[in-house]
DNA sequence: TCCGTAATTAGTAATGATTACTACTTAATA
DNA sequence: TATTAAGTAGTAATCATTACTAATTACGGA
């Protein structure tokens, strides 16, 4: 992977947020330093850092893929009113107490099943 | 809420499968019950059937939303090339043996957060 | 330092999921 | 049964994301 100088903006202006911003955002952001980036070319970049784990990709039920460059483990406070996203880094923290009124909590564990295994459907 | 034709049989399509289809998959089976019906209308549905907290929304990361008519908590394990979604119910289990390879676990807590709560953005 | 080339980009078009809109229909209640 | 607000079918619109293409560029080797 080459690290174009379009790749660099998109991964430091994620690394320098917390918010869990869309693609849109980044693209609003990257611009103000380089302005004649596409849209697609932020798209393309997300998804290559998600391939290469510097960036993890976050589906929270509001039809826009969020993104996050903290890789490191942890879960996320998502409110289904604005739709923000926090992290909850601590686990021994009341979620109820410091984010909000917590409706339900969800566990997804993302992995290759074992039929894309044997079935060499495995990508990546 | 009423109860209409077209709510009870979207209801029951997914209440008589374990799949987590999405509103494409729900439609094509609810119409060789009700030829007629219209997508909008099983989206409507899944909607106000996820409102009265009857129906589940799971989103995976595939920019397509899924329903799921098991309220009970349990957690789900999401394999990245296929899109397949499985329960995972039994906490003992060992996820890696049983549905595929383990590569990552997201935690999402749902819910309204403070500034929501204080601010009247509660929205149901 | 200069080439060669495959990766990357900008710009635009296409795709596909979801929602909005409207005139018509129907479930549920009095 | 009559009333009526909720629900529906069908279609158009929206919006996020991907695909495509000709032009550009990063980067290893001469």
């Amino acid at each position: 992977m080459r690290f174009s100088r379009q790749r660099q903006v998109v991964y430091q202006t994620l690394q320098q947020t917390d918010t869990h911003p869309d693609a849109q955002w980044v693209y609003n952001k990257v611009r103000e330093v380089l302005p004649n980036i596409s849209l697609g070319t932020v798209y393309r970049n997300l998804n290559e850092l998600c391939c290469a784990g510097m960036v993890k990709r976050i589906s929270a039920s509001d039809n826009v893929e969020r993104f996050d460059a903290r890789t490191a483990s942890h879960a996320h406070f998502v409110c289904r009113c604005c739709g923000k996203i926090d992290d909850v880094f601590d686990s021994n923290v009341d979620v109820g107490e410091t984010h909000g009124t917590v409706e339900s909590v969800e566990v997804m564990v993302y992995g290759v099943c074992s039929e894309c295994m044997k079935g060499g459907n495995y990508c990546g």
